[in-house]
DNA sequence: AGATTGGGTGTTAGCGCTAACAGCGATGAA
DNA sequence: TTCATCGCTGTTAGCGCTAACACCCAATCT
């Protein structure tokens, strides 16, 4: 072997040596810099490939102040929400040409937020989407480094950055009046957690149309997203069965669990008690029986958030900001019936 | 204001003019460095949150030639085994200290994986974990950029890179080995999609456990994993019930189309026939009847391969190439009973 | 006493790239 | 002819950091 067979990666310098240009020149073919002859861009193509060689993104970023890479930051990425919103995030990044760097919670509250906002903005990321579903993680965007562009999903409405969420409070007045529409007197609700903001649009939509509609607002019963929770307040609901006939469930794994809830305890559904959903989740209409549910395009959300982010970093400078509500869709299917 | 409010960051020099010291004593804190007098310790760190320092790690990625980033070449992660595996990926690479980049590919081909493979190694990743449950893409491992520690998770056996998987085939024993003890005649099986290695895997052992019990091996029905596809395949079994008492689903959105099918056609689960399912989604406890199901343990999967990677990164050097297989875990539920 | 250690610090070089500017030959205008 | 212009290329500086080494001043040893 000669001595020149090292294992060091070519570098810029190597391509330009070969190619019997400057490295300035190499890097003005990388860049598609229009300034340079035909034949010289070939010649360095040619060089390029001759040597395997790869641009060193880390000291284009240090130079550039740019890394092209955005920071994620979000809760329990095995949930089909975040799951599917965080994916749209992913795809809409990479066909505008950026990385996505993620960071997933295991708990969720303003510190534990803040230091994923702070590594990421360490690492050098150009900006960062918080998919902040609670009440305790939107608000730690109040304190992001100065000029950091920021996008929430599913966030805080007041707050300082710009918010991309599906219209929960419309879902939920969605839900409620197809029950009332199908002559239910009322309807319960089954919640989610006390802290997350789509649980509190769920809730106020739902109260809203009884209330306007002059019915009875019955106490709702508090879950926690989870099949369990939905199979627990299962039980409570079979036992009250007669004053009860329409549930609206925030979302479609609790109401899952009401489904078997109520199959142990031989309610039928839709004949004795009619069920809507929320988040039209791929299993929902496979059922028994299917799912009647409010679709949430989480897909859309994800990328909207990253047109509102990239629009933000490509202007460079500080927009007004934002607030964009993806409509949600109302999905009929065979868990609802008219009121006997 | 002073002439000194510029709105650029504060650097390391800067922290270094603060504290009175030099930006190579700055370092030398920020880096844990023993030989610095800890009431200069103090002063550079007072310095540090006065200016609201944060180190820029582009800048440290550069010289030391290690970002302290893996990457993670994934194939849609909205469904929940390569959600749950990425998730204990980014758990455990957080843990020792890393950040974690993301491409999710739409469709997985080996194309696609070298491209994705190609960017991380532009950006600079330490370290490569690809989710690859199809043939075609575990191949693009072949062709890795020299010296790129990897890992391949759920993939291809006998590749030149360390692989770490649940035992399918195991699973899938089980699952067929608990229908036959439940004294039925043969077993049938709904398996994924041809290229997934996964489906490979789960009809492998199905049929080993037939053939060693000398039974009849009946011709398997393909799915593409969602529950539309073994609704699909609910329906033609259900048309011959009385010969099919036993059915092996390869997955348990498979099986919940199955057991939505049967419900249809009026065929009593587990009366008429005994479904187990895979995965152990957790909606799957949930089902009517819930699901006897094999578990897969998705974060010990992306937790372990995490070790293994980092393992190789911090040795520096090409370690023999490990296959590490988790077991799957069988469990009992109620869609499954002992034959007439 | 002088030599030797070693903890604490500063100085210098350079990672691989892009920005800014300088240079140079060919072209066109005065 | 002379000077400005323009397309193409090279040279230089520097992004913010760490590695390597030099240095100084105690403390310790011979």
């Amino acid at each position: 072997m000669g001595p020149n067979v090292d294992r060091r990666p070519p570098v810029m310098a190597d391509v330009a040596r070969l190619a019997g240009v400057s490295h300035q020149t190499v890097s003005r073919v990388l860049n598609d810099h229009p300034n340079v002859r035909a034949e010289t861009r070939t010649r360095v193509m040619r060089a390029i490939d001759q040597l395997g060689y790869r641009r060193n993104l880390v000291a284009r970023a240090l130079v550039t102040k740019h890394s092209r890479t955005l920071g994620v930051v979000s809760f329990d990425t095995t949930l089909y929400g975040p799951a599917s919103t965080v994916y749209g995030i992913e795809q809409a990044a990479r066909d505008a040409g950026y990385f996505v760097s993620i960071v997933s919670l295991r708990t969720i509250d303003r510190a534990g937020v803040n230091d994923a906002i702070g590594y990421l903005a360490e690492q050098g990321v150009d900006g960062i989407v918080v998919v902040a579903p609670q009440r305790s993680a939107a608000r730690a965007l109040d304190d992001l480094p100065a000029g950091m562009p920021a996008v929430a999903v599913e966030g805080w409405h007041q707050g300082e950055v710009s918010v991309v969420s599906v219209d929960q409070v419309e879902g939920a007045r969605m839900a409620t009046s197809h029950l009332l529409d199908l002559g239910h007197e009322t309807v319960w609700h089954v919640s989610g957690p006390a802290d997350w903001l789509e649980a509190e649009g769920r809730i106020e939509g739902w109260r809203e149309v009884l209330t306007a509609a002059g019915r009875p607002v019955p106490g709702a019963l508090t879950g926690d997203w989870s099949p369990r929770s939905g199979y627990q307040a299962g039980k409570q609901l079979a036992a009250m069965i007669g004053d009860v006939t329409a549930v609206f469930v925030a979302n479609d794994q609790m109401a899952l669990g009401l489904l078997r809830a109520f199959t142990e305890e031989g309610v039928k559904v839709p004949e004795q008690i009619s069920i809507v959903g929320f988040d039209d989740i791929p299993e929902s209409e496979f059922f028994s029986p299917p799912l009647t549910t409010i679709r949430q395009d989480f897909g859309a959300v994800g990328r909207r958030s990253i047109d509102v982010l990239l629009r933000q970093i490509e202007s460079g400078e500080a927009l007004p900001h934002e607030r964009l509500v993806v409509p949600p869709r109302f999905v009929l299917r065979g868990s609802t019936a008219a009121a006997r």
